[in-house]
Order: C-alpha cells, then sequence, then structure tokens
DNA sequence: GATGAATGAGAATTCATTCAT
DNA sequence: CATGAATGAATTCTCATTCAT
C-alpha cells in the first residue's frame, strides 16, 4: 500500500517533472553537438525517457529547440532591473558584478551554451533568431547601456558610444562561453575564466594605456583601410 | 545550341581552378549552414558542377570541410610577422592597424565564417580542432601578446597579464565576424562594423574611467561569486 | 478499410520473428544475386518490411551477410556426431547416408545455396571465410575423414591418402549444390540430383574399372606433366 | 630516326595486342572480386591504359565481361578432339591425361578462374550462361561421356550412367579450380593440387572398396530419404 | 501516459559511361 | 587512338516521426 502510493507519487512527480527533464537533457545535446547532428532518441535516452514520449511534450525537433531557446533564458532577464535598482556604489562595481554574475549564474552553466547554439543555427532559425534578438539579447544590452550611460552622466566614465559599446563590453563575456563550449573542450590547456574575466574587467575600466602614456594625450585612431576586394 | 555552349563552358573549366571553386562554394554553405545542414549536392551546385565532381577532388564530406579550414585560413598567418617588424610608430597604432587589417581581410570576407564554423563544430572534430587551434588561432594570440609585451617594456601600456588580455582584446573581434555570419543576417538593423570597431578600439586603449574619475585612483575589483549550483 | 487491416498485418509480426524472417530473405537474394548485386531494399522486400527495419536488426548489409553463413549453417554440424556413434552397419552404408542426407538436409534446401556464395566472396570477405572453414568446412571434412579411417582399419576400404580423399569425395556434392544454384536455373535441361548422387555413390565406391579389368592389376597412375606457362 | 621506327613499331604492337591484355586484366579482376565488384577502372589500370581506352575495345562491362568467358575458353576446347583420336593406350590412362592436362592448362592457369566465375554470374547472365553450357561444358561432358562409353565398350570399364557419371568426374576437377581461386587464398594451409588429383584419379578408377570386401559383392544402395520440408 | 517497432524521405557516396581535348 | 574530367543514376544508410500496443 505504501508502496503504491509511493509510486503513484513519484509518478506524479514525474509527470510534471519531466518537461523541464527533457529541457536540460536537449540543452546538453544541442549545445555539445548542434541541432542538425543531436538525434532525438540520444535526448531522450539521457532524459531516461524513450524516444515517443519527447513527442509527448513537444511536437517535434525543431520546437522542442524552441522551447530550450525560450523557457531556459526568458526567466533569467528578469532579475536584472531589479538588481540595478538596488545598488547604491560605483556603476564601475556594478558593472563588474553584472559581468562576473552573468558568469557563475549563466556562462558556466549549460545556459552557457544557448549563445553558440544561437551563433551556429541563427541561419537555420531566423524567426528564432529574431525572438532571441529581441528578448535576450537586446534587453540585456539595453541594460548595459544605460548603466553606462549612467556612468557617463555621473561623470564616473568618459564620454562614449554607449551604444556600441555595449556590444564590446559583453562581446568577451559571450566569447568566453562559446569558447568553454567548443574548442576548449578539445584542447589540453584550458582557459581559466576567472583570470580572462579579470583581464576584461582591468582592461576595459582602465584601458591599455598607462597613466601618462603619451598616447593618452596625443594618440589619434587610426583611419579604417578600404575593404578587401573580396569582402562581400 | 544553348546546351552546346554551356558544354563547352564545362570544359573550359580545368583541373586546376576547381578545387579553389570548390572551396570556395564549400566556405559558404558550411559557414551559412553548419556542416551537417549543408548538403554536398548544393556546394556542388554552387560551383557549378555535379555531385561526383566534388569526389573527384575532395574524398568526402569531412575532408572537404578540413580542406575549407585548413588551405583557406593558414596563408592569412604567415604575414603577420613581417608587417610587425616593418612598423616603426607606437605599439597603440600597430594594435589598432593589426585590428582593422584584421577586419577588412579576414572577418568582412568569406573567411570570416570560418571562426563561427569552428565554434559550431569543434566538438565534432576535435582533431581539427587541435589543429586550428596550433594553426591559426595562438599564432594569432602570441602575436597580440608579443605586441602588448612590447608595449608594458616601453612604458607606452600599464603592466598587465598579457596572455589572458589577448583573449580579451581579439574576443569582441571574433565576436563581431560571428554576429555578421549569423544573428546580424536574420534582424533588420545591423550592425556597423566600423563604429564597431572604433569603440572596440578606444574602450580597450583608453578605458571606461574619466580621466580623473575617482575609481581610477581607489577602485578595487570586485570578488568572484561562488558558481550558482547548476554550474558543470 | 484495406489499409486498417494491412497495417494490423504489419504489426502482428514481432521482433521475435523478424531476425529470422529477414535471414531466409537474405539467404534467397545473395544465394540467387551474390552479395554486391543484392539490393537491401529487395531483402527488405521478400521479408516484407522496409528498409529501415533491416537496420534495427542488422547493422550493414556486411552484418547481414556475415549473420546469413554463420547462423544457418552452424547449427547443422552438430548432427553430426551423434549419427556416426548410432550407426552399426557397414562404413560404405554411413557414408552414402551422409551424402543423402547432406543433399535432403542441406544441399537442395536454400542453404544449398550457401558453398556457392562463399565460394564466390570468400576473397571479399577473408575473415569469413577463415571462420566458415573452421567451423563449417573442416568439421564436416574431418567427420568425412574419420569413416574413411576407421573403413581402412576395418578392412573395408583399400588403404588411402585419407585427408584428400574426403575432399574429393565432397567435391561433387558441393558441385551439384553450386550448380542448382546457378548455370542449372538457366537451362532447359535440368540436372537429375539423385541419379547423380547415385552415380557419384557407386562410381567412388566400387571405381570406374571393371572387376576383372586387366588395368585394375597393373595399371600405373600417369605422372602429372609440367604446369603450362600461363601457370601462376 | 631509330628511335622513331622503334616507337612507332611498338606502338603497332600495342595496337594489336590491347584486347588481349585487356582481357587478361579483366580475367584476373573478375575472378578475383567478381563482375559487380570489379571497377572498371582497376581493369584499365591493370591493364596499363585509361578508363576511356577500355571502351574503344568493349561497348560496355558487360560486353568485357562476355568477352572474357567467351574468348578464352573457346580455344580450349578444340584440342580435345584430336588428343582422342590419337591415343592408344587404355581410358584409364586417357582418362588420367585428360584430368591432368585439364589441370595443367586450365585449372591452376588464369583460366581457371572462370568455372568460380560462371558459377557466381549464371543468374546474372543467363543468356552468358547458356552459351557457356552450350559451347564449353557440354563438348568437354560429351568428351568424357565418349571415353566412358568407349570404356565400358572395351570391357575395360563397369557398366554405368555415363552420362551422369562423366558430372562426377568433372566435379572435383572444378571444385578444385574454385577452391584455389576462392577459400584458399585465406587459409594458412593451401591445398596441394597434385595430390588432390592423385587422390580423385585412384578413388573413382579404383574405388574405396577393397579388392575382396564384402561390400564389394553383396552391397546395395541406400534408397533416397524423402527431401527435408525447406526444400524449394 | 509511455513505449519502441516500423516507416520512408533524404543525404552521402560510388562508379559505369560519355565526350571534349 | 588515347585520355581523364565530368556526369548522374543507383545504392547504402540515417533518423525524425508515427502509431499499435
Amino acid at each position: 500500500m505504501l508502496n503504491l502510493l509511493d509510486t503513484k507519487k513519484r509518478w506524479n512527480r514525474r509527470k510534471t517533472a519531466r518537461p523541464a527533464e527533457l529541457l536540460d537533457a536537449a540543452i546538453h545535446m544541442f549545445t555539445e553537438k548542434g541541432f542538425a547532428t543531436t538525434k532525438l532518441e540520444e535526448v531522450a535516452a539521457r532524459a531516461g525517457v524513450s524516444k515517443g514520449t519527447l513527442y509527448l511534450y513537444y511536437q517535434n525537433k525543431e520546437e522542442l529547440f524552441k522551447a530550450v531557446v525560450n523557457e531556459t533564458f526568458l526567466p533569467l532577464i528578469e532579475d536584472l532591473k531589479n538588481r540595478e535598482l538596488e545598488h547604491l556604489g560605483s556603476i564601475s562595481e556594478l558593472l563588474q558584478k553584472d559581468f562576473l554574475q552573468w558568469w557563475t549564474h549563466v556562462g558556466c552553466t549549460p545556459l552557457g551554451g544557448i549563445p553558440k547554439l544561437m551563433i551556429t543555427e541563427a541561419c537555420n532559425f531566423p524567426e528564432l533568431s529574431r525572438f532571441y534578438n529581441e528578448k535576450i539579447i537586446d534587453p540585456w544590452r539595453r541594460h548595459i547601456v544605460s548603466l553606462l550611460e549612467k556612468g557617463v552622466s555621473r561623470g564616473e566614465f568618459r564620454p562614449m558610444d554607449a551604444e556600441y559599446t555595449a556590444w564590446v563590453l559583453h562581446a568577451p563575456m559571450v566569447m568566453l562561453a562559446c569558447w568553454t563550449h567548443s574548442m576548449d573542450r578539445c584542447l589540453e590547456e584550458k582557459i581559466e575564466p576567472i583570470r580572462y574575466i579579470h583581464a576584461h574587467i582591468k582592461s576595459c575600466l582602465f584601458g591599455l594605456l598607462n597613466e601618462n602614456s603619451e598616447f593618452r594625450q596625443t594618440g589619434t585612431l587610426v583611419d579604417c583601410p578600404r575593404p578587401a576586394d573580396g569582402a562581400e
């Protein structure tokens, strides 16, 4: 009797847990092998169910893929707004925290594979790309832009092209996530994420130039050469 | 009549021209759709030949893929050394030139898709990954490291973790290439590469902080929080 | 309606029945058309399933081929030993029985095509050849050798090179099987197996020579001429 | 000048020699790998010409195959008639000579692979099968039949079913050829052809039974059991 | 709900054959 | 005559998807 109840309970728990288990298995497989190369049977096996069960929860492979992107990343964006409001100290500190938290909460988790996945499959899923850009990338970038602008208005940061600087600042973080989910897995010598992030923070806050470097005063930016002929 | 002309054309092309034509077609298809999704028939069609012809030049899909990576990127690394020796001015200038040239000669050409491709397929081709890392990525990074170290020794740059700063500085360039070969293709509003690169150069040379910003003197780096539970 | 019935039938067959059905279809196709010429789709069709189903049971064409040889012939070897022990009469009788039983239980069944198949494909599957020789041919030949030796020791048979005589005695039986699975199928006038086997038995037991033939006493064996130049 | 002439001569010799060279290459490849598995490119390569050249001499693969069978075996049949007429001694001697000569002139030469080839491909080339049977097999068998009948009428041989005994007597020779062109190539321990042929001759001339064996007088032939159910 | 046997469309690959040179 | 680059029909094999149980 007890056993029956127990089984039933477990069964119910199962039923509701399934989607999450399937998504978790799917994230792993998709980020490791890519969309086309991932076999649904493998996803099912990893989640401990049969191929057919997958289809009870997701219409097909493509829907599963979309669910992975939508349902796992979206929740993360919500936290953003709050943290910013709470914060009292300098923008520099806030920026650092954001980078580090992005890494610890996203980059180094299974979710860290999603950016790589989107880069990989963007052209094959344009719809999803637009969705991802609108719901994930853009809000996050807007968040950074607002930080930068606040920093400038406070006099903490120098005047800048905030829109594009936001791109540029986030890029190393995304690349770190991509790297650890791709090449890094094949190489002997692994990258050290924290050391990488610190190098990033130092370089973007303080710049490469020495305090009294001549170039800091007089240096001018190099002009852009004409694109090569082979360019598209 | 048309047929005759067409046939003639077919035979004008020669064994020597073919490999380059095929590789070119392959780069486009692979970078656009990924390895698994690319159909060899499409590659052949794009190169204006039939399926079978592809196999006269490349043993199979995998060999074609490797050839794309090996034979197109490798030559580019050679130029590096020379330029550095010729240069007389500041390291800052040289660094800018390198970034801009990388963009105009690689990033914005069809070759710019290769980094995306390698990120995508690294786990599926570990052998190739190691090769690519050894022959392409590492030499380029070493080049940047040597620039940074020279800058430091000249007093032009502040002391730094050159090894990792090199990673961090190159990341936005790679990201730009990935972006233009993925999401950017699906979005209305395109990124402006030159504006992006300038933002990158300014931010990394001068830093975000104002000259007289308080944080520049007293600011300390935030500690790294514990990784989240979900982390791997 | 028809469709429903058809579908039902498809599902009546079960995982357990399939391998045997597939092997049976495969024997027929392979022995009729050879390995290379047999299309897996035809094998599947003959077994009443689709192409894909074949691959659920056999990894690929080669494995199917090996299974045909291994799993169909092997069981037959077991009977051998027993019969010999039971038998009380003359070796001549036993030998006759063995030939006739080989024909009725192997030669004239679908299995009779396997020797032809092995002859055909031996060079293309050396591994399998060795296996077949060790597990099928050799035991059977050893069985005949032991019969011959017993016959000699009893004084029933004349002294002989039992090892090679065993080869020679079995050859016409194999030839008969090969013939009925090859040329015989294309000719108007079919061979009569029983008549053939009787001719074989008579000729090998009694010899061609007349009882009182002069040659039987005085005849000497002709020497072997030098091999022709074209010989390998 | 001399050189030119020489080249020309060689060239001409080439032109006329080609078909024979091609056939020779074809026999080797076909008998080793079978019809379907043999690539025309390999045949061409073995003959030292290009793929295209093959088509100057033989319309297609099938024609080449037929030529191999037709043009190489047919000449051999001519010798037969003559030898029989010349011979003065016993039929037993003649029979031995025929077996040995068949081996040295056919069996152990590249031609020895043709029987295997015909067994293999008979069903795929019914036309050719009939031709081969009519032109090669049947004449040869008729030749043996006539020997046997002459032997019987002379009192040298016992009365017999000459038609089928001819089949049976030739079978071990054909099997020997098949064996050496198939399994034998994959095994450590090779068969010894001459020893095999001698065992064959002894067994068929004298029989297995001892001179005074009881069975020779009283022995009766075993009845044929009913064919097994699986029989076709 | 869950299963996994069966399906069949689709992609990679091979190779006989053609034909411009 | 000879060549060998190019072709494309034909075949093996894979895997997302279905559906009877």
